[in-house]
DNA sequence: CGGCAATTTGATATCCATCAATCGGTGTGG
DNA sequence: CCACACCGATTGATGGATATCAAATTGCCG
């Protein structure tokens, strides 16, 4: 439905000779509203998934990387909008192929589902993050997430590789906020004081070094999460 | 995976010959850790599905109630507890039987990944109350949800149906707190707000009128949820 | 180098949490 | 049938975390 991180090997047969699409960064790749009738794959970049409220409140659902999916309802309308965060490129199919690929291949099957719930417990670590952590830590599971998906965008491996000491974050603070259900000032105020604990230290403003993993961890209590392996 | 609608038709079969297991208030059916070699669906009662982190805090992912379905996830161990908020009667389906039914019939796996999607849905709902809504208003949105599941549990057709002017809340105060993501205080002093704008109106404690149903919709701001459908 | 937008920082306000009674139903035993 | 005790809910008083409003600052791009 929103974002399925997808094992490459099952889809890229559908996704192969589909036509590419290549988005600036604040693109908009669907709106909220629309007919539901093309489903996305990412190539390259980042898409950010968001729903708006009609009083102008607005929450950011996911952050999308390389390999992900994105478009699939259970309806046949959008309920959300999804936009580009840097330059991204994606492939596009429509709705149908991937149903009837789906349907004429069990294994592609399973494994979407697999998939499908891969995003549901996603989407729950978010709900118990809202719900019950602070501001702080609510930053720091962030890092860990961006982390993470620098790890599958450059595609590597092993988990201690020290490219992965430090993140970008190219989105906005807003951006971050609206994901993290808080305000752009908070988000800065927090990053401030992780920095002041020194778990991350920042030479460029949109660059987060990691200085002490293991405590960041701690304070994200990512043992809380559905998803641990990933984060870990 | 946590809770999914079902279209009863399709699964009957499986469920049909299945055991049934009683459970009484309080009473938990699955604890987080246990192998994941079950699932169940919900033939009366009320369950609650949780997770709780390691330093005492819980967040509370759904309550459940008829034809619901519950316990399956993308790996072999559960990660939330599931326990009866009311007297509950379920039926008992080893996982392998689930899973070989639905690779069998493309069209219970159709129908179970649209159940799938429902649920992703009513997570993000969850996710955007908890991010952006108010005290006030998640409480509203939590009063239609209840009568909701009145509607599903008492098999009414007709949502203007006099039967739905008053919905009962059997869990605790507690339990409303931790899926809100509010401490039970707070949850009563929502209520009691709503009573003061004549939004609602209690003679038992448990026991909630709705006065104003539109009015309660609006404080909701259903329309920013990806089902309003099942909240008008 | 200068201008602009995003971020950071500062001061204050608001909402919700926390801590502490009190209330009110419910069940039990006298 | 009433008195009492218990537990959850409510209410009250206060505190703390985050939001809001308003500068300053930074860094980016022409």
């Amino acid at each position: 439905m929103v974002g399925l991180p997808i094992a490459q090997d099952v889809f890229l047969e559908v996704f192969d000779q589909a036509p590419t699409q290549d988005l600036d960064a604040g693109e908009v790749l669907l709106n909220a509203g629309a007919p539901a009738d093309h489903v996305y794959n990412i190539v390259s970049g980042m898409l950010m998934v968001s729903r708006a409220g009609g009083d102008g409140r607005r929450q950011v659902l996911s952050f999308l990387v390389r390999d992900n999916f994105v478009g699939l309802t259970a309806t046949d309308h959008y309920f959300f909008t999804v936009e580009a965060v840097t330059p991204t490129r994606v492939v596009c199919v429509s709705r149908r192929a991937l149903t009837e690929r789906l349907a004429s291949d069990p294994d592609a099957e399973r494994t979407f589902m697999n998939m499908l719930f891969r995003v549901l417990e996603d989407a729950y670590d978010l709900v118990y993050s809202l719900g019950q952590r602070t501001a702080v830590e609510r930053l720091a599971v962030f890092l860990l997430y961006m982390r993470y998906w620098k790890r599958l965008s450059a595609g590597i491996s092993d988990d201690s590789d020290p490219a992965l000491d430090s993140v970008d974050l190219p989105m906005g603070r807003e951006d971050i906020a609206d994901f993290l259900g808080l305000k752009k000032e908070t988000v800065s105020r927090s990053l401030r004081q992780l920095e002041e604990q020194h778990l991350i230290s920042r030479r460029k403003r949109n660059q987060i070094h990691i200085e002490a993993l293991e405590a960041l961890r701690e304070m994200a209590g990512i043992w809380d999460f559905a998803s641990p392996r990933r984060l870990s």
